[in-house]
DNA sequence: TAGATTTCCTAGACCCTCTAGGCAAACCTA
DNA sequence: TAGGTTTGCCTAGAGGGTCTAGGAAATCTA
């Protein structure tokens, strides 16, 4: 009986494939083995279970999406660097739903903070607003807003949820441009009378 | 034997409670008839299978955080009802994770189109919009931005993502404000020079 | 080449969805 | 109130999922 050649990167691999084509919510342990045409249980020996190949895949894939975005904001800055950036993030989640949910994917702290995708996507938001001059807490809320959009968009555009005839990209290219214009215009910090 | 007096509408509330407790993903069929002392077998009676389920438990939600939002922004416009809004849509995700996971359910086309709660969703989202006077398409663009905002910092917040030291409900509040003040300078279709 | 290690296997426990078919309780109706 | 009908819950079982324990073969290493 000739081996199969099983690696926790291929294993890794072959998921991305997987969830590519059939959605996060058709990664199981099984349908990898059946890929390749090997027992379920031979792969237990690569990872520890579902939980760890989502949290590998997880791991991959942010750090496929950071390099993406980090590519398209090199050499940018203020609002083209957010264009870029914007634009690189719907075509990732568009065009790889399945890799995009993967990078949403609630993690253990101890697998999030050894992820260095995770932390470079955090790390190129903050990039960003530089240019906008966001003092603290104004700079975090910022962020908070950046991230909460894009992910809300991709989310509720990957769940279908976006039925009125207005072109979807459309939306987002404009509502790139509001963000834009809100951070160069933040409001000033509210007073209570 | 004596009946344990299951329906539909009773099914639909221990999925609730359920949800409620243990999170949208382990909404099954078998823990369901754990909960009545029943056969998993004998649901099926009354829920055409899991799907179904998911589907009545989406109709329900959203019937149920539509209420809440439509109590929230009734008597109020412009910055009020956003703020009253936004308060109802994060008090709900916050305090019932489950529950709004469940309005965030992708649901089959005929489904959705019977479902009051829905579409009371999208229309008190419009009518919020009214007071800002945006023209078609950038209404729908701004509907398209509350919803992703709203949808995206809920969904991030539920899952860990947020972990700077600033108070969670502050930035919300912050970009509510922010959200507003965009709204009132909605920036001009930009020109192609 | 012998031993150690790794890789993949079989077997099986346990949980899940869902269907088919049966029996008895609850409800009608005369 | 006795008959039949409908309904509710049952047993049995197929099929798919995760995961563990322990065994045998392929491969590495001394």
């Amino acid at each position: 009986m000739p081996r199969a050649g099983l690696t926790p990167q291929r294993i890794v691999e072959a998921a991305v494939d997987l969830v590519d084509t059939a959605g996060l919510d058709r990664l199981s342990v099984s349908a990898l083995a059946r890929g390749f045409g090997v027992k379920d249980a031979s792969l237990y020996s690569h990872i520890r279970g579902l939980a760890d190949l989502r949290a590998r895949l997880a791991v991959h894939c942010a750090a496929e999406f950071a390099d993406r975005i980090g590519s398209a904001v090199a050499g940018r800055s203020g609002r083209d660097a957010l264009a870029a950036f914007a634009g690189a993030y719907r075509d990732y989640a568009v065009s790889h739903p399945g890799r995009y949910a993967a990078t949403q994917l609630e993690l253990p702290p101890e697998v999030l903070a050894g992820s260095p995708g995770h932390a470079a996507l955090v790390e190129h938001t903050y990039l960003l607003l530089r240019p906008y001059a966001l003092a603290e807490p104004d700079g975090t809320d910022a962020v908070r807003l950046l991230r909460s959009t894009f992910h809300g968009f991709a989310a509720l555009e990957a769940t279908g949820a976006f039925h009125a005839a207005r072109e979807v990209p459309a939306s987002w290219n404009r509502i790139v441009e509001a963000l834009h214009t809100l951070l160069t215009n933040w409001p000033p910090t509210p007073t209570h009378p």
